[in-house]
DNA sequence: ATGCCCTCGCCTCGAGGA
């Protein structure tokens, strides 16, 4: 099972080139980030004739969030972060495909620091702690991917010293994402490739794809099960390159089949057909919901 | 320290991005 995260930098004009690595990828699961359209701008037809299915939350000119799953309708669990009843900003959303909960962020920049938007950013930061920690009491598989907005180390950075007090490399913030990663979720690109130079994303300016200017902004997050299934992670950093590109690369994993007679579930969930297992996992986490009440 | 380049809106410039 391929999942993919995407920031596309506006779905409008990226139409085209999301739908030809689409054709090239073929991944199961696609995490968009950066819609930057209101709901009933998304583009569901042509998605459709690509052969995914799409839940979306968006957001007129800012923002906007979807997940497309290939040959099936992906089983909306929610829409929106809990946490802040006010906030207006269409940053989550998540759903159930193949038995896997998958959640989809694109978490606030941040800049300037400081400032009222770096508290924004740290207090979505907060929202999003506690309720990963929520998803792993679930015990099901579970992958949190998207636009962190967090250069996790100096190593995922050309430059360090230069971005010291920007807001995706702020100490707070690093440390904000250092903590998901001790309440056991794993950064699975770094899990496959502990030692290498990697991006996800090059600023438009000063040629800085050509370069390698770039950030590792964008993550995939896997439970500690899920992680065991991990057997690929890449950028397809190639299609920064193309034309008319977002300034993000889409970043994949794969993950192996859910072992057998493992308990948890997933033995039911690999014997059953997909949308019994989509509809076995929401039922869990309903009823997991309602306990925690 | 700032702009670079790009997207969106309803518009030809400003705001926001990272």
């Amino acid at each position: 099972m391929k999942i993919a995260t995407f920031n596309v930098n506006g779905i409008g004009g990226r139409l085209d080139l999301l739908l030809r690595w689409l054709e090239e990828a073929s991944p199961n699961v696609v995490c968009l980030q950066e819609l930057k359209a209101q709901d009933t701008r998304f583009p569901l037809l042509a998605i459709e004739a690509a052969g995914y299915g799409a839940v979306w939350h968006g957001q007129k000119s800012w923002n906007g969030v979807a997940i497309l799953a290939k040959g099936q309708e992906p089983l909306l669990t929610r829409r929106g972060l809990p946490g802040e009843a006010e906030d207006s900003q269409s940053r989550y959303i998540e759903a159930v495909v193949d038995g896997v909960l998958v959640g989809n962020l694109y978490l606030p920049n941040g800049n300037p620091y400081p400032g009222p938007k770096f508290d924004y950013k740290l207090r979505w930061f907060k929202r999003l702690q506690d309720y990963a920690e929520e998803l792993l009491e679930l015990e099901i598989p579970v992958v949190l991917a998207g636009d962190y907005n967090v250069v996790p180390t100096e190593r995922d950075v050309y430059k360090p010293e230069r971005w010291k007090n920007d807001a995706l490399f702020r100490t707070e913030v690093r440390k904000a994402y250092e903590l998901l990663l001790n309440e056991g979720w794993t950064d699975a690109l770094r899990a496959l490739h502990p030692n290498e130079t990697i991006y996800t994303f090059w600023h438009y300016f000063r040629d800085a794809y050509a370069r390698n200017a770039g950030l590792r902004i964008d993550h995939l997050l896997l439970d500690p099960t899920t992680a065991e299934r991990l057997v690929k992670a890449e950028v397809d950093r190639h299609v920064r390159g193309w034309e008319h590109a977002s300034d993000h690369a889409p970043v994949w994993i794969e993950i192996e089949d859910a072992p057998l007679n493992k308990g948890s579930g997933y033995d039911r969930s690999v014997k059953s057909g997909p949308q019994t297992q989509a509809r076995g996992v929401d039922r869990r986490i309903r009823r997991k919901r309602d306990e925690a009440g």
